[in-house]
Order: structure tokens, then sequence, then C-alpha cells
DNA sequence: TGACAATGATATGTGTACCGATCATCAGTA
DNA sequence: TACTGATGATCGGTACACATATCATTGTCA
């Protein structure tokens, strides 16, 4: 099987097409967000109260990772971080106001990179292709998170 | 839309499935190969006398990164670079005896990643994923590549 | 209540990804 | 033949991904 046609291959490609288009998009927007800096974003705005570890697992994220992620959210002003009173070992992760108007602005711009990773589908392969993804990730989810 | 659903989100989630996948496939079989260094090698076995320009541009590798994969490669005597005599800026790649060893020795846990990437799905749904990601890949191919 | 396993977070190290800039070399041209 | 633009490769910097190890805190249980 040639290279280019494994699915490995595919599964890399497509990835990188999307993060692609994405930055594509932010940057003419002038948003400074990556993909993964924007998931976080709304995963903690749609989770109060969330705690470093419950996000990662949520978006399965390294938990090494999400550290510098969150760094550089808190950086930007887009998130605080203060050590939770329940528990001190902790950090719980709230959205700023700051953060909230930037998912805002950011939400056109993520619709037209979705639309653009999937424009040269029609309706019933665009689904079909999702609904596929979807399965295979809902069934290996848990098999495959970081290992942690 | 949930961000679980989102196609971005889909398409991180795969291809983190497909090397982790890859990943454990190659610890069990002792190999010490990433799915990005046993790409390079294969594309550079297949494409004799090879430079990393045409390399890169062949699996779609950013530019830099391809010299800190071939370093690698070189560092684990799979590969040889040596400055052509043609071209004084370029570097020619070339597979060692060791490297197509490796190769072959890695075929068989490549393929049972594969398999288990795609075994929740039946034949036809299969076929129809790779398709649909193929199809993809191709549209947006040329629009998508690292900005080299 | 004191040892202790579990848990949240971070530190360290390697590898991948990609942008902008730089440098050497090449090829075409005035 | 000196100028100039293109090209192969690298350097510096930022960000993500993940493994292993470490540290602080927690709740439990003998």
């Amino acid at each position: 099987m040639s290279l280019i046609s494994r699915p490995g291959h595919l599964a890399r490609r497509f990835h990188q097409i999307s993060t692609t288009l994405f930055d594509a998009e932010m940057r003419r927007a002038k948003i400074d967000l990556t993909s993964v800096q924007y998931a976080a974003l709304v995963a903690i705005r749609d989770n109060p109260c969330l705690d470093q570890a419950t996000l990662a697992s949520t978006i399965v994220y390294d938990r090494t990772t999400i550290g510098g992620v969150v760094d550089r959210l808190v950086d930007k002003g887009f998130v605080t971080r203060v050590v939770s009173q329940a528990d001190r070992r902790s950090r719980v992760l709230t959205v700023t106001d700051a953060g909230a108007d930037i998912i805002e602005r950011a939400e056109p711009p993520v619709i037209r990179a979705q639309a653009q990773l999937l424009e040269h589908l029609d309706q019933a392969e665009a689904a079909e292709l999702l609904r596929l993804l979807g399965k295979v990730v809902l069934a290996l989810g848990d098999v495959t998170r970081p290992s942690r």
C-alpha cells in the first residue's frame, strides 16, 4: 500500500489541514489563539470551577501539556487560575470577561475553518465522515488516552 | 455544537489515537521508531537519492522538522546523509542495510496498528472513511501545506 | 495518629510542527 | 562576469504531545 493512502498518513494530513485552516482563519481575524487553546477555553467556560486534571480528561489532552496551555491563556488574560480552597492541590480555572469576548469573536472564523475543511464533500459525505470518525474515537477513546 | 463532535476535535483525536496505537505496537515489538520516522524512512527507501526538501514535500512535513527527523534516523544508523556532488546545497539521503531491516521488522506491527484503528468499523465503513479522508486531503493538499 | 496510597500539579527530556530569518550555493541574465 | 532571484539547509523561537519522575496535599485505614 502506498504511504499516501495509509490510514496513519491520512489521519496526520487531515489533522494537519484542519489546524492549518484554523490558524489561517484566526490570523485573518487577528485573533491570537491556537486550536488547542480555543478548545481549552471553551471547555473552561462550559464547566465552571474546572481543575486542570479534569480539563485534561475532558478534552483528552496530556496532563503535562495542559499546564503550558493554561499558562498561555492566563498570560493573555483569558483565564484565571487560583488555588482551590477545598483542595489546595488543585487549581480552579475560570474564564475572564476578555476570555468570553474572545470566544465570541472566534466563533465565526472557527465555523469558516470547519466549512473549508469539509467543503469538497457533499452534505451526506461530510455527515458520514464525521459519523465514522466519531465512531472510531468513541470506540477507542478509553483505550488510547494519554497514560495517566 | 458540542466540542466533542466538532470536526477539528475529531481530527485531533483520530490522529492522536492513530499514533498512540502505532507507538504501542512499536514498543511491543521493541522497535525504536516513531510514526514520523517510519514514514520518512519508507519514503527514503522508495525514492533513491532523495534530498531533504523533496522528502519534506513528498510526505508533506515541514522543512525545518525534517532536519531533526533525519538527524535521529542518522543517529540510529538507518539513514546516511551526504552532500550531493551535483548540488552542494543539498544532502542526499539513503537507507542503510540496518534501515531496510527495520522497515521489514516494522511492517507487521504497522499493519496491526492500522487494523486496530479501524477494527470497530465494518469493511464498507472502513473503506468509506479512508475514501473520504483521501478526498479531503487531495482537495486541500496544495492549499494547506506548510509554507515553504 | 501515623504510615500510606491516591491524586493534582509540576519538572525534565525527547520528539513533532511550523514561522521567520539567515546562509550557502546555484542558475539565469544583463 | 558581477548582479539577482531562486533554492537547500539550518538557526532561533514558540507551541503541542507525551513519558517518567518528583513534590505537595489529601483522605483512608490500620
